[in-house]
DNA sequence: CTTAAAACCTACTATTTCTGTCAACTAAAT
DNA sequence: ATTTAGTTGACAGAAATAGTAGGTTTTAAG
């Protein structure tokens, strides 16, 4: 069981936003360029973040994607949830408020001792990954030294 | 990211094994029976059980296999590692002794960020699976009041 | 010694999921 | 109007997963 692309590069993409952005919109293109991940595949992961109310996009010139709330209040759970979907390690456990139900998998549902155990481990990660944000990432980032890039939009009002 | 069936039967057929078992081996087809899962697929799986030295088998008739350790002292985390691989999550991380190394996977290798935040997770969970055994499973299920099968084999004898 | 029951080994196939590409379309800014 | 950039859905190649199959070896029992 390996996280998917679209896990890696959700987060690695939305690192990268909360990081080297400022107020203005960022492109895919620049995210890809620096995160060196196909820009069309980055255009669809950024959907699902986007219907996960993650990201928010603006159309045109000088159009892009923007974080919907602040680096603090996005969590690793929050991309997760957009990405894998509701549950890690195995389908057939019901979570949250039960409205969406899994296929049961085996016959023994309910009755399943194993299940429990990819259920409490479920929620221990659930609650780990609720509490890493995008924060914690850049904080992380710059006491590793990492050189933000600078906005080269800028450079035309200089 | 969902476990493979591997894992899943894996740890199903190893508790099976736990708690319906006597001293005797037991068949791949009982508990292929028991678990409802594909005869000759588990016998792949319990090869690989084998050789992580979790299970010991006898050939021949009245053959079979049986858990090389006691129930307590065999963790889900053994299991896992038997069936998953060294790492959960993601492969670019470093595990262990690092006498194995992975794919890079990134150009970004040892200054990734999110790298960090994949390997705290599976610290995590390598520890969380490695308090839960075999006859933690057990207990919960005499708990949930499930019946242990009768070993038919006993009856010849009476 | 023969037979049969079981594990063991190797290869193969089918199915699904993952990863990424493409083309046509739509909206916004100049 | 034109250009830039996001939106959408379809699709294809690659890889991993899941399961099947045939044959071999070991061993207990008759």
């Amino acid at each position: 069981m390996k996280l998917s692309t679209k896990s890696r590069y959700g987060v690695r993409a939305l690192f990268d936003l909360a990081y080297n952005s400022g107020s203005l919109p960022t492109q895919v293109q620049d995210i890809s360029r620096r995160q060196d991940i196909s820009p069309r595949y980055l255009e669809q992961i950024f959907q699902n973040l986007k219907k996960a109310g993650i990201l928010t996009s603006k159309r045109g010139p000088k159009g892009g994607y923007t974080l919907a709330r602040k680096p603090e209040e996005i969590s690793i759970r929050d991309i997760l949830l957009a990405t894998e979907g509701e549950s890690l390690f195995v389908d057939c456990i019901v979570v949250g408020d039960g409205r969406r139900k899994r296929k049961p998998e085996c016959g023994l549902n309910g009755c399943c001792v194993t299940q429990t155990i990819w259920s409490d481990a479920n929620n221990l990660m659930t609650e780990h990954f609720g509490t890493v944000t995008l924060k914690d990432l850049c904080e992380r980032a710059q006491a590793m030294g990492l050189k933000r890039e600078v906005d080269n939009r800028m450079m035309y009002f200089i």
